[in-house]
RNA sequence: GUGGCCGUAGCUCAGUAGGUUAGAGCGCCGGGUUGUGGUCCCGGAGGUCGGGGGUUCGACUCCCCUCGGUCACCCCA
C-alpha cells in the first residue's frame, strides 16, 4: 500500500460522508428534544484548567492516566487538559456564572481520553448530554432520565434497557462502602488479581469487574439498597414512582456503579442489547450533589447524563435503525456547452431552494449523465450548444420511463419544481 | 498499561507446501459511430503485497523488530 505521509492519530478518525451527516442528524434530533424540554445549549471550551477534572476522583483512571495534558505559553505556564467528559465543565461554568437555578443545559461535542482504542472506544469521542443544576427534586431526575429514553426512541432504537440504582448520600454511602469492602476482603482469595487492586483503590468499582472469576463474589455482595438512609430511600422511591408515572420502563440494578466518583443517589445506565461488544453502555448518568461546591461554587445538587454518540450509532447499525443517507440532490446540471450556462443555472435553481449538484471538467455528456444518475437526482437539467443557442434548458425526468423536454430558461425553476412535486 | 488476532489495488477480499510479467468483485476512467444515465458488452488506469532488517540462489509467502488496525482485560460513553 502506498503509505500516506500522515494518518489520523491513534484512536481518532475522519468521519466521511454520509456517516458524518448521520452524526449531525443525530445531534439535531437530540438538540430538538432538549430544546423542547427547556434545556439550553452550553458551549464550553474543549480544554480546561487541569484542576477542573481532578475532582472527578483521585482513584480514577480518567483523571490519573487518561488525561491529555499540556502546558500553555503563559508565564508561569498554565496546566491544562483536554476535557475527558463534560459534567465537570458544566459545573465549573455554573460556579463561574452563578445562573439562577434550576439551570438546565444540554451539550454535544468531542471529548478526549488517552486509552487503547477498542470497539466503541476512541481517544476522541463524541457525547451528547444534559445536566440540571440547582435542584434535587426527584422530578428533575425523572425529566432527565425520560429525555434519554425518548431520545433513543426518536432514533428508532428499540433494544435499549434502562437500569437504575441509588448510590446513597454522604451519610449512607460510606457505611455501604465500608460493609462492601469488609465483605470483599472476607472473600479476598476468590477475587482476581485485578479486582484485589481495585478493592484497595475503590471497593465500589469491584462490582464492575467483567472477569468470570469475580462474578460469584459479586453476586453475593451486599447491596446499597439495604444501606440507604431514610432520605435517600425516599428520594429513590420518588424517582421510581415518577418514572412509572410517565411509563418509562426500567430495571433496578442493585450493583450498578458509575465510573466517576462524584455520583450520589440516583444513578442510571442505558444498555444496548443489540451490542454484543464489551462496551454496550450507550449512555449513563446520575446525581452529583457535591460537585459544584467542590469546584468552588455554591451548594448546588445536580443530575445529568452523557450518551456516547459512537456507541449509539454502533447500536443503531446492529438494530438497523437511523440509517446513514447522503445529502439529497434533487437536480443535477449537465453542461456540454461550456461557458457559464451551468453556473448560472445552478445558482438560479439553488436560489429557488432546490438541492443542486453539477459536473465539472467538461466531461462527455455520457459521463455527466452517469454522474447525474449516481447523484440520485430526480431531475437532470441539460445545457448543450443547442440549448445555449436558444436560451433554453432540457429538463429530463431521471426516473424510469421519465421523458424530457426543452424549456425556456425562465421557466426552468417552475418546470423542475412541478416535476419534483410529483416525485414522492 | 497487559494480552489475542490481523496488515495484498480507493473498498471488500483471493493467492503462495518460497520460484517466470501478483488476481477477482465493486468503484474509477474511456469506448460500444452521429449530444443522454440506470441493464449489458469491450478496453484501461491503479499495488515496490504496511515499513525495516534477517534467512535463502530466490520471499508477498519463513524469522525478528517496528508501525498501524482490530478485539478483550483495565477503564468508561
Amino acid at each position: 500500500m502506498a503509505q500516506p505521509l500522515f494518518r489520523a492519530p491513534v484512536g481518532t478518525r475522519d468521519l466521511l460522508p454520509p456517516e458524518s451527516g448521520r452524526r449531525r442528524r443525530l445531534v439535531s434530533v437530540f438538540a430538538d428534544l432538549a430544546d423542547r424540554s427547556g434545556f439550553g445549549l452550553l458551549e464550553s471550551p474543549i480544554f480546561e484548567e487541569l484542576g477542573v477534572f481532578q475532582r472527578l476522583g483521585a482513584s480514577n483512571d480518567v483523571v490519573t492516566k487518561e488525561l491529555f495534558e499540556f502546558f500553555d505559553k503563559g508565564d508561569p505556564p498554565r496546566h491544562l487538559a483536554l476535557r475527558p467528559e463534560l459534567t465537570a465543565s458544566v459545573c465549573r461554568a455554573f460556579a463561574e456564572h452563578r445562573p439562577t437555578p434550576p439551570w438546565k443545559i444540554w451539550y454535544s461535542g468531542p471529548q478526549f481520553r488517552y486509552e487503547r482504542p477498542q470497539a466503541g472506544r476512541y481517544r476522541q469521542f463524541d457525547q451528547v448530554g444534559v445536566e440540571t443544576l440547582g435542584t434535587d427534586d426527584p422530578h428533575a431526575d425523572v425529566e432527565v432520565i425520560g429525555l434519554g429514553l425518548r431520545f433513543y426512541e426518536a432514533l428508532g432504537m428499540k433494544q435499549v434497557r434502562l437500569l437504575v440504582n441509588s448510590l446513597g448520600d454522604s451519610e449512607s454511602r460510606p457505611s455501604y462502602v465500608a460493609a462492601l469492602a469488609e465483605y470483599l476482603r472476607s472473600r479476598h482469595g476468590e477475587l482476581s488479581d485485578q479486582a484485589r487492586l481495585t478493592l484497595e483503590r475503590n471497593p465500589l468499582r469491584v462490582l464492575d469487574s467483567k472477569r468470570e472469576q469475580d462474578q460469584p463474589v459479586i453476586a453475593a455482595a451486599p447491596v446499597m439498597a439495604d444501606f440507604l438512609s431514610g432520605a435517600s430511600a425516599e428520594h429513590f422511591a420518588a424517582v421510581r414512582a415518577g418514572l412509572d408515572s410517565v411509563g418509562a420502563a426500567y430495571e433496578i440494578s442493585p450493583r450498578l456503579v458509575r465510573g466517576l466518583d462524584y455520583y450520589t443517589r440516583t444513578t442510571f445506565e442505558f444498555a444496548a442489547d443489540a451490542l454484543h461488544t464489551a462496551q454496550n453502555a450507550v449512555g449513563g448518568g446520575g446525581r452529583y450533589d457535591g460537585l459544584v461546591e467542590e469546584l468552588g461554587g455554591p451548594p448546588a445538587p445536580g443530575i445529568g447524563f452523557a450518551l456516547g454518540v459512537d456507541r449509539i450509532l454502533m447500536a443503531c447499525d446492529a438494530e438497523g435503525a437511523f440509517a446513514a443517507a447522503p445529502a439529497p440532490v434533487e437536480v443535477f446540471v449537465v453542461d456540454t456547452a461550456g461557458g457559464h450556462s451551468a453556473a448560472v443555472l445552478c445558482d438560479r435553481l439553488r436560489q429557488a431552494g432546490l438541492g443542486v449538484d453539477r459536473a465539472f471538467d467538461g466531461r462527455s455528456m455520457k459521463a455527466q449523465m452517469k454522474r447525474a444518475d449516481r447523484s440520485g437526482a430526480t431531475v437532470a437539467a441539460i445545457v448543450g450548444p443547442d440549448e445555449q443557442a436558444e436560451g433554453a434548458v432540457t429538463v429530463r425526468d431521471m426516473r424510469p420511463g421519465g421523458g424530457q423536454r426543452r424549456v425556456a430558461e425562465a421557466e426552468v425553476v417552475a418546470v423542475v419544481t412541478e416535476l419534483l412535486e410529483g416525485a414522492d
